[in-house]
RNA sequence: GGAAAGGUAGCUCAGCUGGUUAGAGCACGGCACUCAUAAUGCCGGGGUCGAGGGUUCGAGUCCCUCCCUUUCCA
């Protein structure tokens, strides 16, 4: 009987690009999502972008743009992420969209009904100049307590001390630096306290097999409190202005972002059953039916800082508020990305730019392979390491693995035309298959991610270790020997069989070209093809190659436009830069620590004009254009200077054929510092217009330019 | 300040309810092999399991204290 689930991942917050956290978190989901579907169970599995609230309203502002528009514009940049790292969302949507105020206000109107809400007086700061009030990452002053100046509202970054923004000495508003002023508004509150919440949350929090136990002692310790500690109501709306879902009844009121950023779970769910899409996917039900199946198992991976939301929140409405609405089935929590053990930082410009690892071709399954190599079910950080990701992938994947294939298949093809025989039959094989098979579903089931990778990394010692055994090198001199020969590349043919639909959850790529390409099935890998001995082969075609350290070099060169506006001196606090520390600090339903993003070009430091002069900027004719084999990305252009030809690699093959290229005038940077890549030296870079929701666009002078003109 | 998770070979990590000389991969040294888009096999060096106490016939594994790292405190 086949399982259905609705599966989701934490809603990242719509101000920015994907980060690396983002990135593990989609990886970590989606080996389990692709795993559960080559199980045959029916999954569904979705996300949106977390839009509203204060953070992306002030950006937005700040911009000289709508709202929407600034989600939109985000929004256009996440197909390239998710496509490029094979995360096989069913559907994306949007919690600033039609279904997401609908669901919103139905459930808040359920709750009301049935004395969950209630209303009462908060006084808060409020910004005058602005006419807006003020939560507290928007307030700064003296700490109270070690007396450093410029401390958030909240929390002191210099000495730690947590306190209220009315204790700060010297109160000032980061959006405008007007004094705040104090004033009283009435709020809405979730009654979480209500001895029926807590109740049932007692109940569910200590359901078997719901949450981690790291995640369950938690929860307790939130339930249990008492005093100061108790459970307290939560404040569910926020005043006008405010990009947000309108509360019914209350004018001038919105819900808090975090109270409709969950129904996003929702209202995609609802999205993408409404599009067809669901019906494509084999679900004939409706949106509701499916909902208040019995069967459905709803799932929602997150990352250990919302917890408290997901936990606690989330299924006390969804319980309260009643059927259609259905209680979550499991919350599954994972721990952060560190780089080289340091976490991400903005300050620090650490981290690994998602789009930069596709960009300078890295193959995103070694990212996959080695992100589910250290994972595990628990509720623990996990470090990027650049060497230790390139001993692992080469010598695991290419070593190991696709190595496997590679001896034994070409014996295959050149002795025996592509076909195997198993001397005495496959059975006993098939029978040692099937247990791997079942021991790394176990641990691919539990989330043991690192685990499974270990136990199929055995096999795949094995298997090499049986055919060193067997020599065939030795026995493909002698021909009176050919059928052990042939037995000893068929079993370990089987065994590359076995060991690619065992990866096949956290390597689809590849598993699907081993269908194809050596197996020739028509199909993409199942489960059950572990126990099909394959009965032929197609000649070997590379699968895989090796990591270049030169790479990771280039992943981590700090020559980026984010790094740039990252080691820029913060006193230019305008309202961008001003506006995306609390954004980042806060991370709506995004689940990894913060990292650079670099976006908003108001947060460019001003330069002086003789630090524009060091610029050599040049009009060049790009004379030929080509592709770069086994580049993803880049294009090499030679570019006719007048004086003098260079080569340049640049990343513009996805926009540009380069047939369409030559002879074409644009401008390049002249002076750059030559850099040794994997395909040759770039001398020099051109000049392309991009954000996220296109390009890149190659600049060009206007008619009458000549090559090697100098741009000032 | 309160709380949680973690600190095991150079690196990244396994070690279930306490039980023979503490394991793996990578890295390193040696040997073998040559089928493989420099990939495999064998052997080996290397750890007072954060520190100090305690319980026990016996502790990396339980208890206490301390140190360090990370995180949470709505």
């Amino acid at each position: 009987m086949a399982e259905k689930f609705f599966v989701t991942t934490a809603l990242p917050y719509a101000n920015g690009p994907f980060h690396i956290g983002h990135i593990m978190e989609y990886i970590q989901a989606d080996i389990w999502v692709r795993f559960q579907r080559m199980q045959g169970n029916e999954v569904h599995f979705v996300g949106a972008d977390d839009a509203h609230g204060a953070p992306i309203m002030l950006k937005a502002e700040a911009e000289g743009i709508t709202p929407q528009e600034l989600v939109a514009r985000i929004a256009a940049g996440r197909p390239r992420y998710l496509q490029g790292f094979h995360i096989s969302f069913d559907h994306w949507h949007s919690t600033d969209s039609p279904e997401n105020v609908a669901l919103s206000q139905d459930i808040y109107r359920r709750l009301k009904e049935h004395g969950f809400v209630y209303s009462k007086p908060v006084e808060q700061f409020y910004d005058p100049v602005k006419g807006m009030f003020l939560a507290d990452r928007y307030i700064k002053g003296e700490c109270p307590n070690c007396h450093a100046r410029d401390q958030y509202g909240d929390a002191c970054e210099v000495c730690s001390t947590v306190y209220a923004p009315t204790e700060l000495i010297e109160p000032y508003s980061a959006l405008t630096g007007a004094k705040p002023i104090l004033k009283t508004s009435d709020h809405l509150f979730f009654r979480l306290s209500d001895p029926r919440c807590v109740d049932f949350l007692n109940g569910w929090t200590t359901t078997p097999n719901r949450l981690q136990p790291q995640v369950l002692n938690k929860a307790r310790e939130w339930l249990s409190g008492t005093g100061e500690q108790a459970l307290g109501d939560w404040d569910i709306s926020r005043d006008a202005p405010y990009f947000g879902i309108p509360i019914p009844d209350a004018p001038g009121k919105y819900f808090y972002v975090w109270l409709d950023a969950p129904i996003g779970y929702l209202a995609s769910l609802q999205s993408y059953f409404e599009s067809g899409k669901a019906r494509a996917n084999g679900e004939p039900r409706s949106f509701e039916e499916f909902l208040t199946a019995p069967d459905t198992r709803q799932v929602h991976f997150i990352g250990k800082d919302i917890i408290y939301f997901h936990t606690l929140f989330w299924p006390a409405m969804l319980r309260f508020a009643g059927p259609p609405y259905k209680v979550p089935d499991n919350v599954y929590v994972h721990g952060f990305i560190t780089v080289s053990g340091e976490k991400m930082s903005k300050s620090r410009g650490t981290g690994i730019s998602p789009l930069r690892y596709l960009d300078i071709g890295m193959n995103p399954e070694w990212l996959r392979y080695y992100i589910a190599a250290k994972l595990n079910a628990n509720v623990e950080d996990l470090d990027f390491n650049p060497e230790d990701f390139l001993a692992r992938v080469n010598s695991d994947l290419i070593g190991k693995y696709v190595n496997i294939a590679s001896r034994a298949a070409n014996f295959i093809t050149r002795h025996f035309g592509g076909a195997l025989a198993y001397a005495g039959g496959a059975q006993a094989l098939r029978q040692h298959a099937a247990e791997a098979a079942d021991q790394v579903r176990e641990s691919y089931a539990a989330r043991e991610f690192g685990r499974a990778m270990r136990e199929i990394m055995a096999h795949a010692d094995r298997i090499n270790q049986e055919f060193d055994a067997r020599q065939p090198w030795v026995l493909a001199k002698d021909p009176a020997r050919h059928a052990e020969l042939q037995d000893i590349c068929s079993r370990t043919l089987y065994g590359f069989k076995l060991l690619s639909v065992l990866l096949a959850p956290v390597l689809p790529e590849v598993g699907a070209r081993v269908a194809r390409e050596l197996f020739g099935l028509d199909r993409a890998l199942r489960w059950s093809d572990a126990l099909e001995p394959p009965q032929r082969v197609k000649p070997y075609q590379h699968l895989m190659t090796r990591v270049d350290p030169k790479q990771l070099d280039a992943l981590f060169e700090p020559d980026s436009p984010a790094a740039a506006v990252t080691a820029a001196p913060p006193r230019a606090a305008s309202n961008a830069s001003a506006a995306a520390k609390p954004a980042a600090a806060k991370s709506g339903a995004a689940s990894a620590a913060p990292v650079a993003t670099g976006e908003a070009a108001s947060s460019v430091p001003t330069i002086s004009i003789e630090e524009f002069k060091r610029l050599d900027l040049r009009v060049a004719r790009i004379v030929a254009a080509e592709h770069v084999t086994g580049a993803d990305k880049l294009l090499k252009l030679t570019l006719d200077l007048g004086t003098e030809t260079r080569t340049v690699f640049a990343g513009i093959k996805s926009a540009y054929d380069p047939a369409t290229l030559a002879g074409r005038l644009t401008l390049m940077v002249a002076n750059l510092a030559p850099r040794k890549m994997k395909f040759g030296i770039s001398e020099g870079m051109v000049l392309a217009a991009s954000n996220e929701s296109g390009g890149p666009y190659l600049l060009s002078p206007d008619s009458g330019a000549v090559p090697g003109m100098r741009v000032s």
